[in-house]
DNA sequence: ATAGTTCATCGTATATTTGCGATGAACTAA
DNA sequence: TTAGTTCATCGCAAATATACGATGAACTAT
């Protein structure tokens, strides 16, 4: 949108949270990565027999996992395997739990 | 939105996941985050001092932070003070590592 | 060549998110 | 009472997200 008149900018680590939580704020995609995540191997599109959801729909959620790195496809004709692109998962891993451990964990007389 | 035709029921876990992930899918909380946790103790609408954003617009992202419970607010006349939930933190703390531990590390042949 | 499979993309409709200013509620200070 | 402060909420506008069916691209199999 950017519709701030004072252009805020932010950091790259803010940045990139934000970009994979957007990711991760969809409960079908929350279930797409478990289904991929649990996988010994790659997965391909039984992601549309197994999720009752129209097949473009489920390619434009692969879409956004696929662009915000969490995944990653093979063209295996005439299928697409996709799996977790297990180095930006390990990224993103540490990215939220540094997060995570960031407040103290001293109480506040809020609440 | 809810149009699918086949009513998609997801577990307790992936609605949470996904919720929090929301409201974490934007910088500006991402960053409001990170003020309050970096407090030794709570933080109060200076927020709009520090933050170049309309105080209405400063207002509604707490609102959506309060509401996805990762913060609470105590007023406190004729301010109000906002800080972490630090309940609600740890739980999603750990929600997420969990989420993120379920991938198997072995490596797959795609990409 | 013809038909079938798998998947991405387009176009469309609706819902949600994001931002702002304006207003009002609640309280304090004078 | 009258101002002033702090904050939430309303109403609006624009941008994104979500879902679908339809279509097309790429490849296989016959």
């Amino acid at each position: 949108m950017q519709r701030t008149l004072t252009t805020l900018d932010y950091t790259v680590g803010e940045e990139a949270l934000a970009s994979i939580a957007k990711a991760l704020a969809h409960p079908v995609r929350i279930r797409i990565l478990k289904l991929l995540a649990g996988e010994t191997c790659c997965f391909t599109g039984e992601l549309t027999e197994i999720i009752p959801m129209a097949q473009s729909t489920i390619s434009q959620h692969l879409k956004s996992l696929l662009e915000a790195g969490l995944i990653q496809g093979e063209i295996n004709p005439p299928k697409v395997k996709y799996c977790i692109n297990r180095e930006r998962w390990q990224m993103a891993r540490e990215q939220f739990s540094e997060f995570f451990g960031s407040a103290s964990t001293s109480g506040c007389d809020c609440g």
